[in-house]
RNA sequence: GGGGGUGUAGCUCAGUUGGUUAGAGCGAUCGCCUGUCACGCGAUAGGUCGAGGGUUCGAGUCCCUUCACUCCCGCCA
């Protein structure tokens, strides 16, 4: 027998009843009545209650024992009398008489309580990070992880992929995020860069011949943090499929996706099968190009009305005039919703930069009219040209935003959000998946007023490939699609462009000479000119899915060893100061810090 | 880089209009308690009110600067 255990924590029941047994565990509770002393020892399993009292020599040392020492006792197994059984624990109907213990691990003063709901700094929860793990919520999360993980696992096994591992160190991509960087010993002044994804490796795998590859990925990007995305590093469910169309990655997805959430959560996915929003539509209807599905309200183009000579509402019609749209989100019978319900939005749209929501409700008397501050400007038949281009019914309301297009995005999307949450819309017992398709393969730079990139550089173009007009780049659309789940961008892939010389083509339009792409993508320009498979591919953040799977709104939550916002890991104390010798050998030199 | 929030005991927080010696719960220490499961009861210790400066007879409280944490914008192909 083990000499620490001879079961874990959560393991005796009714029918252990009068067996000697050893347990081991951290103290999570004590309760001491001064001749009788109750013990819950906890490990990762469940928790078990131990009791000891006068009688026994060992009581008064074990008294004084602090909480979370880890200890080991042998004991005998007795039944709880009907009124003592602990419903809230599986052990609840038995309980541990102690005869001996011992101390395995002592315990100094806690910084933070390990049994308790309370909620904790940050700060002090990272520096106490194996503390913090201990905690029920959050030991519960990474053990879903793993499971998620491994589920994931075996599904991509079953669905005949082959896990690869790719480089770390690899080169710097010039595209994309800013890259984290590794000094070369070897080839002083020389960097590698972590890879901010495995991209080209996962297609130089599809030009190998692998034909389906999956990797539990971690990717690098040195980029600031945010509630769902952590500084540093994440993990990605990497995927690249050969010989594919669009439709062929969308079909595994789903199926993986829909799997795993009705694997893993109670709450029920509104579609089984994913709804499909075209990124131009998804911008218009959402203002984003990451819609909450569970959302019901959508935005509407009513830009044109403001040219009616019977619209006198003069603060619009000039801005339109000079080059802004006018978008709206209507409400449905929210006639009767207090005055307050509508300052409060306009409230709110002006704290976030704004210039505010105008409104009015939809009325009809004898004739339809509009109620509230700029409803006096609209005519009845304006009004009911409204209604027809938004469906507005009497008795809704109407909430316009006048500004130019991307602000105007920006604004009614936040709106959208925050009007559905006001009128408790939004039904949070549900997963909403969606696809966003057709997304441009580039965009204008508004400052610098160059054609960039949108996404990925090396999607595939849509449309057929000889009469694409490279003189309109913003017109050509990319086989680029993400994942959206509940609002949350769940992952981003594409159709490959396995074709040299169209690649060459694209980047010259984003800027880039034949001799730059050479150069910068030498390793995959060179394999596409060896007999590339038409291949694409897709990679799903893993933290954001555990995170929805855990309902949780904070990625830290899932994640075991999470750094602070500012990339800084306060438990190991990195980054670090690094000594003169190793710099020496790495060929740097510091600059004098001020 | 910019904006918001927070910062008071080991932890979570309260602290009125600027006014005597800065409080509570949990935790710690000590004592009492044989059926608790957030056990109960009593006592004790524990504070650079994030830091620095200013206004004031007097600052946890008002002002300025700064630091830390966090949320957001920028950024994240």
């Amino acid at each position: 027998m083990n000499k620490y255990r001879s079961h874990n924590c959560n393991q005796l029941r009714k029918e252990s009843v009068g067996t000697d047994v050893i347990l081991s565990g951290w103290i999570n509770k004590k309760r001491d009545h001064g001749n009788l002393l109750f013990i819950d020892l906890r490990d990762n399993y469940g928790i078990t209650q131990c009791i000891i009292n006068k009688d026994n020599s060992n009581f008064k040392e074990l008294e004084k024992i602090q909480l979370e020492t880890v200890i080991k006792i042998e004991g005998k197994v007795v039944d709880r009398s009907k009124d003592t059984i602990n419903k809230e624990i599986q052990t609840g109907e038995i309980e541990v008489v102690i005869q001996t213990f011992n101390v395995l691990g002592t315990c100094k003063e806690l910084p933070l309580p390990v049994f308790s709901d309370q909620e904790y700094s940050e700060e002090i929860r990272l520096r106490y990070r194996f503390l913090d793990l201990r905690r029920k919520k959050i030991h519960e999360n990474i053990i879903l992880r793993s499971k998620v993980i491994s589920y994931i696992r075996n599904q991509m096994n079953e669905f005949g992929f082959l896990e690869f591992q790719t480089p770390i160190l690899t080169s710097s991509s010039p595209e994309g995020a800013r890259d984290f960087l590794v000094p070369s010993r070897l080839n002083p002044g020389k960097f590698y860069a972590l890879p901010q994804a495995p991209q080209q490796f996962k297609q130089l795998i599809m030009v190998s011949g692998f034909d389906k590859y999956f990797q539990i990925a971690p990717c690098f990007r040195d980029e600031d943090a945010r509630a769902d995305r952590s500084p540093g590093e994440f993990y990605q469910l990497d995927l690249e499929m050969s010989f594919v169309e669009q439709n062929d990655v969308f079909k595994v997805v789903e199926k993986l996706l829909v799997n795993t959430f009705n694997e893993f959560s109670d709450k029920k996915l509104l579609f089984n099968k994913f709804p499909r929003i075209t990124y131009k539509d998804s911008m218009l209807k959402y203002g984003s190009d990451k819609p909450d599905l569970r959302n019901p309200l959508i935005i509407n183009d009513i830009t044109e009305i403001f040219s009616r000579d019977d619209v006198s509402f003069e603060i619009f019609k000039k801005l339109v005039k000079s080059g802004s749209k006018v978008r709206c989100i209507i409400t449905k019978n929210t006639k009767d919703k207090p005055r307050s319900f509508f300052d409060n939005i306009d409230k709110w749209a002006k704290e976030q930069g704004a210039s505010g929501l105008a409104y009015f409700t939809i009325e009809k008397d004898k004739e339809v009219s509009g109620k509230g501050p700029v409803g006096k400007f609209f005519s009845k038949n304006s009004i009911e040209e409204i209604m027809k281009k938004t469906g507005a019914k009497v008795g809704d309301s109407i909430f316009l935003a006048c500004a130019r297009q991307i602000e105007l995005e920006k604004i009614t999307s936040l709106a959208r959000d925050k009007i559905a949450r006001d009128l408790e819309l939004i039904d949070d017992s549900v997963f909403a998946f969606c696809w966003v398709v057709d997304y441009p393969m580039f965009e204008k730079n508004e400052i610098t007023n160059k054609i960039e990139f949108s996404h990925n550089p090396f999607s595939m173009p849509q449309g057929n490939l000889d009469d694409l007009n490279f003189d309109d780049p913003l017109n050509i659309l990319a086989y680029q699609y993400d994942i959206v789940c509940n609002g949350i961008e769940l992952s981003s892939g594409a159709i490959r462009n396995h074709i040299p010389e169209l690649m060459y083509k694209l980047f010259s339009v984003a800027g880039y000479s034949k001799k730059d792409v050479e150069q910068k993508f030498s390793g995959m320009i060179n394999a596409l000119s060896f007999g590339a498979p038409p291949h694409g591919g897709i990679a799903p953040g893993i933290d954001r899915i555990v995170m929805l799977l855990a309902n949780e709104k904070n990625i830290r939550e899932v994640t075991m060893f999470p750094m602070n916002q500012n990339a800084q890991d306060l438990m190991m104390n990195a980054p670090s100061e690094i000594n003169e010798k190793q710099l020496k050998e790495l060929n740097i030199i510091l600059k004098d810090k001020k």
